[in-house]
DNA sequence: GTCGAGTTGTTTGT
DNA sequence: ACAAACAACTCGAC
């Protein structure tokens, strides 16, 4: 590699990391810089309804404007291009005589890759690279490696590991209120070429529905806002959440969505969190409280980076092999809101609308997908949730879906969630399911879990004909969830054999074994 | 090999 | 409000 020239030309490239503040990769780009450019590419990979909905689309164009107002502010500009980096960043390090480029790492599937083949063309081109770690607390490398060089699979043995390495790097300082600017005759910089377009723009003609909003001026302000109130922050316990809370707002702080894309740092929730922690003495602790959330995500992140064939059954070491039933009528059924759970088709609608519902409800929908009612693949329900959650991030959503499908980390697949009690215990009388199944809003709080039950004469009342105006129940989850259960069994028992022939024959069950279960399953 | 723990279960009792 | 029964998993420490 050649020697990096004293005054370089550099590139700065955005893709999570979407901030000013806690950037130690941006700090590598200006430093003696003469010229910055700092480029966000709309990668076709991604743009496309079946990868992204309408929602986190959105999230991210507003998240890159607000991007592009801070940097103008600084003498800067984001500029935004189209198409596979790997094509466009090679044409306009040529064009702008760039000599060093600078990213923040990133470990997902895709973009790990990506990343490999855009480094070594740099190289190749005698460009400098420079890549810092600030989307997770830690390198997740030196997570591993205190943990005999594989990622923990368990909270304590993260834990171990964690404590092992200390406290994590502090967060970058700001940045100066002047940035090294472009040079102004350098080819298609012009605002109209480089402007973030609409969803519209893209292709999408959904409407916008969630009622969070991108960037990181937001991101900054959310996270103020929900520190502010230190009490809170200090007895907050995830499991006591109340997933039926909507209305002004949800009971967690929403802060996943600008972690996801990096409007937020993680070490600067780190951070402010212990500040607030170093006021309250008596708080919470990992891995129910606060801090516990942010250190679940790295938990996953790490898992991710260093488990081979992470977001997928097959070939996946530490999944499950659980032959889960191909019934698109029910996995449809479930996407579509249509269960005839109330419970259930609510978080999927707000889902649809909003993008984010309660970690709490999205256990409910994800274990009645798989093991708790319909027995449909974990990936089937894992897709839906990375189309349409604002915060959809593959690391930390394929780990949640095995958690819940009990194919990894999580074991007592006997422990279901009712479709009918989890949520009438947090609101007896409906209204988030009022809310976002407006067909039942007049339903009796007495049947708005169960509404199959309302006498004919209830559902004329309330306008609501169960199998007209809403659906009847495709399931029955007094009879599937034991059924589930006991398939369950089966799939372990069968794993265990598989695993370790020469221990045990093969289990075979005195009687049930071979019961056709499918069959059973199948509506009524 | 045993035993206790595991972010977040449900139902039925008192 | 809290406790036991339900049926019973894996992992890790010892």
């Amino acid at each position: 590699m050649k020697t990096a020239p004293a005054s370089p030309n550099s590139l700065f490239w955005f893709r999570k990391g979407l901030r000013l503040h806690d950037n130690p990769s941006l700090w590598a780009a200006i430093k003696d810089a003469k010229h910055l450019y700092a480029v966000f590419v709309l990668d076709p990979w991604f743009l496309k309804p079946e990868r992204v909905g309408v929602n986190r689309l959105n999230f991210l164009l507003q998240s890159l404007t607000d991007l592009r107002s801070s940097l103008k502010a600084r003498g800067s500009n984001l500029l935004v291009l189209r198409g596979k980096p790997e094509e466009v960043l090679p044409k306009v390090w040529k064009d702008w005589k760039i000599t060093r480029l600078c990213f923040e790492v990133d470990t997902e599937e895709y973009a790990k890759e990506r990343d490999v083949k855009i480094e070594a063309a740099a190289k190749e081109a005698g460009i400098e690279v420079i890549s810092c770690v600030s989307h997770t607390l830690y390198n997740t490398e030196d997570i591993c490696a205190k943990s005999g060089g594989h990622a923990p699979l368990s909270y304590k043995g993260f834990e171990k590991a964690m404590n092992a390495l200390g406290p994590p790097a502090r967060t970058a300082p700001d940045l100066p209120a002047k940035l090294p600017p472009m040079d102004p005759s350098s080819k298609g910089i012009a605002d109209k070429d480089t402007d973030v377009p609409s969803v519209s723009d893209l292709g999408y003609i959904e409407a916008v529905r969630t009622p969070f909003k991108g960037g990181e001026t937001e991101a900054l302000a959310r996270l103020a806002e929900q520190l502010s109130d230190k009490g809170w922050v200090a007895q907050f316990e995830k499991p006591k959440g109340d997933p039926t809370a909507f209305d002004p707002s949800p009971a967690t702080t929403v802060l996943s969505p600008y972690l996801k894309f990096g409007c937020i740092s993680p070490r600067l929730f780190y951070e402010s969190l212990q500040q607030v922690y170093m006021e309250k003495k008596e708080h919470s602790k990992p891995p129910v409280s606060l801090l516990g959330q942010l250190l679940w995500r790295e938990f996953y992140y790490t898992a991710a980076a260093h488990t081979p064939n992470y977001h997928q059954k097959e070939d996946n070491p530490i999944c499950k092999q659980i032959p889960w039933d191909d019934t698109p009528e029910f996995f449809k059924a479930w996407e579509d809101c249509r269960t005839g759970y109330p419970w259930i088709d609510a978080i999927m609608r707000q889902l649809h609308e909003w993008g984010w519902m309660h970690h709490l409800a999205r256990h409910c929908v994800a274990c009645f997908l798989t093991r708790g009612d319909l027995y449909v693949s974990w990936e089937k329900g894992r897709d839906v949730f990375d189309r349409l959650l604002i915060d959809g991030d593959p690391s930390i959503n394929s780990g949640n879906w095995m958690w819940l499908s009990a194919s990894s980390f999580f074991y007592q697949y006997f422990r279901v969630y009712s479709p009918i009690t989890y949520g009438k215990k947090y609101d007896p009388e409906g209204k988030y399911v009022r809310h976002f199944l407006p067909a039942l809003k007049d339903m009796p709080a007495k049947y708005i879990y169960e509404p199959w039950k309302a006498p004919k004469k209830v559902q004329e009342e309330a306008n609501c004909i169960i199998g007209v105006d809403y659906p009847a129940p495709i399931v029955d989850h007094a009879v599937v969830s034991k059924q589930c259960i006991a398939r369950m069994k089966q799939a372990y028992d069968a794993e265990k054999a598989g695993q370790n022939p020469s221990a045990s024959p093969p289990k075979r069950k005195a009687t049930g074994g071979e019961k056709p279960l499918t069959k059973m399953l199948k509506p009524t």
